[in-house]
DNA sequence: GCCGTTTTCGGCCCGACTGTTTTCAGTCG
């Protein structure tokens, strides 16, 4: 078993304690164990025969060395069990539903027997809820339509968890000789913020049909498989044990380009390329570009060569959604897309002070080492009790630090110092404006889970933008990418206002809470927006989730003059900002 | 359940907001 299969039990327990209304701090522990697990970087079935070694791991006391030794001998746990005895596995998934905690999880299996996301629905449709303490109408509303949000999302993976499973796949095959190439198809080279399953194209001297058995028989044996689906003479389906479906094909290396760019998509894509090649007297397919009349290959060991044989510049994948993007190929009018490497700053970070994990100096090491020549550590505001936020006296004692910091590093990087400020119920911040004269970088959040009606949320998040002071609006729409849903607000009205504030909008880099999709990324540029991108990373690593965000960038057309944080220097960028006041 | 001791028990991030109350429990960040 690994680190996060032993990470993802212990939080599992953690739930099942919840719903036992057990000690919130026993539930907590289970907790910091799971998060601790899944930080190490060695796996844990290796050292679990010395107890020293666990020990040794913040979080992890004589209980939980018991608890991970049967895991890893028994792939349960006493406790976990016992908790099964009680409650059904499948109240797991209740809690992902929005308003639905462990109280309320517990209480409709006590009173209806109810323990998975059907029985709850029915039991919503047929009225029993509304008998139940603390649950009216409009709770029973928002459940259902919570409900049916939920099943449009619950099968499918966010991208950087199918990429995190791509990559170890990659890894695993790559490891039989012969096979020099494999690139995941499908919507995760697409960009696509979430992925319903992973195709993995692989290529190599052993991939030619006469001798791809082996390798087939290869991936068909691979340790990570939950269940084999499909062997076939060149294709091997299966799922792992999160259930996400696996494809991978072993295709000889003369038709992987015409592979590549079928099973890339998307379908709309596709669809619409093979009308324009067979206007041309040719026909496309997985295999390769063929003129119609005498079978003849045109082109089909790489997608350049067979966009260009269509007389189309290469489309990137992110781009290829039939979405006017075969014209602009067509006339050599796509756009320069923005890259990785155009980032120079990262604008939204947290540190030790509150909610981070890391220092400011090794933040500002971590983002050095990552190229970057600028960044803006803003800690959240006290409104944010949970993260230990910063008050007033705090902030400005921490902006001291992190001028002292800066001027340790000697120009080799630029730490401007910022605050994450938290929208009230009524739209002010929640730090006085002199505190907030003394920051560079300014975002303001709306954090609190609001239910209000959109009018009035929109209305709160326009007064806290026409604070003079603020300079960026984070979390604009609240959105997560997969699990609780955003705030009501009317983006449109928010990004012309932001527009005309001169207050840049963010897009959160990370997969998690990408908060504007590539719909509202085209919105905010048609609405002239200043727009960053920035990580709010909570340790170093996550400054590496920059990539996730980009790809959104991407898919939205945009290019490097369409983001601030492109901007060469710190000086550039804050003199793309809103003013100071 | 973990930690840090002032060695063997007490402390462990808490405040805002909603829906249902009629003074508050539950959820969220």
């Amino acid at each position: 078993m690994d680190n996060i299969s032993i990470a993802r039990l212990l939080d599992e327990t953690a739930s099942l304690l919840e719903i036992d209304s057990a000690d919130p701090f026993r539930i907590r522990s289970y907790r910091r164990a799971a998060e601790a697990v899944e930080q190490q970087t060695t796996q844990l079935s290796t050292i679990a025969e010395d107890p020293k070694q666990l020990l040794a791991i913040a979080g992890i006391g004589k209980g939980m060395v018991a608890n991970i030794q049967a895991l890893l001998t028994t792939g349960t746990m006493p406790l976990r069990e016992e908790l099964l005895q009680k409650y059904k596995p499948t109240m797991l998934e209740l809690l992902r539903l929005p308003g639905m905690g462990p109280k309320t999880v517990a209480l409709v299996w006590s009173a209806c027997q109810v323990c998975d996301i059907d029985g709850l629905e029915a039991a919503a449709k047929a009225g029993h809820l509304t008998k139940l303490p603390r649950m009216g109408e409009k709770f029973v509303t928002k459940l259902l339509k919570d409900i049916e949000d939920h099943r449009k999302n619950s099968s499918r993976f966010r991208i950087d968890k199918a990429q995190q499973h791509a990559d170890t796949l990659i890894n695993l095959i790559r490891a039989f000789p012969g096979i020099d190439e494999i690139i995941p198809a499908g919507s995760l080279r697409r960009g696509r913020e979430t992925v319903g399953d992973l195709d993995l194209l692989a290529t190599g001297p052993a991939c030619e049909p006469d001798v791809v058995s082996a390798a087939v028989e290869h991936v068909a044996n691979l340790p990570l498989i939950d269940k084999l689906i499909a062997k076939g003479q060149n294709k091997v389906s299966f799922t792992l044990r999160n259930n996400l479906q696996v494809d991978v094909r072993l295709l000889p290396r003369a038709s992987y380009g015409a592979a590549l760019q079928y099973f890339t998509g998307s379908k709309m894509h596709n669809v619409a390329l093979r009308q324009r090649a067979i206007k041309r007297g040719l026909t496309l397919s997985e295999y390769a570009l063929l003129r119609l009349e005498d079978n003849v290959i045109v082109a089909a060991a790489s997608e350049a060569e067979i966009y260009n044989a269509l007389d189309l510049d290469y489309i990137p994948p992110e781009l290829r959604e039939n979405g006017g993007e075969l014209e602009a190929a067509a006339t050599h009018t796509l756009p320069q897309l923005i890259t990785l490497a155009d980032i120079r700053g990262d604008l939204h970070m947290h540190t030790e002070a509150t909610d981070g994990r890391d220092t400011i100096r090794q933040m500002a090491e971590a983002a050095l080492a990552r190229g970057l020549a600028y960044i803006a550590i803003t800690d959240h505001s006290k409104n944010l009790a949970m993260t230990n936020g910063l008050d007033d006296a705090r902030a400005l004692a921490h902006i001291k630090r992190i001028r002292e910091v800066d001027l340790e590093m000697e120009g080799k990087i630029r730490i401007l110092p910022g605050i994450e400020v938290d929208i009230l119920g009524d739209g002010a911040l929640d730090l006085d404006d002199s505190t907030l004269a003394q920051m560079d970088i300014v975002v303001a959040s709306v954090h609190s889970h609001f239910n209000q009606p959109t009018e009035e949320m929109t209305a709160r998040v326009l007064r806290a933008i026409e604070n003079p002071h603020v300079r960026i609006l984070g979390h604009p729409t609240g959105r997560k990418v997969l699990g609780r849903e955003a705030y009501a607000i009317n983006i449109d009205t928010i990004l012309k206002s932001a527009a005309q504030n001169g207050v840049a909008v963010e897009h959160n880099a990370s997969p998690a809470r990408a908060d504007l999709n590539d719909l509202h990324l085209r919105l905010a540029k048609k609405h002239n927006c200043k727009i960053v991108i920035n990580t709010d990373a909570h340790a170093t690593e996550e400054l590496d989730q920059m990539r996730y965000g980009i790809t959104q960038l991407r898919r939205a057309w945009l290019t490097p003059a369409d983001i601030l944080n492109t901007q060469p220097t710190a000086e550039a960028l804050l003199k793309n900002l809103r003013p100071k006041p």
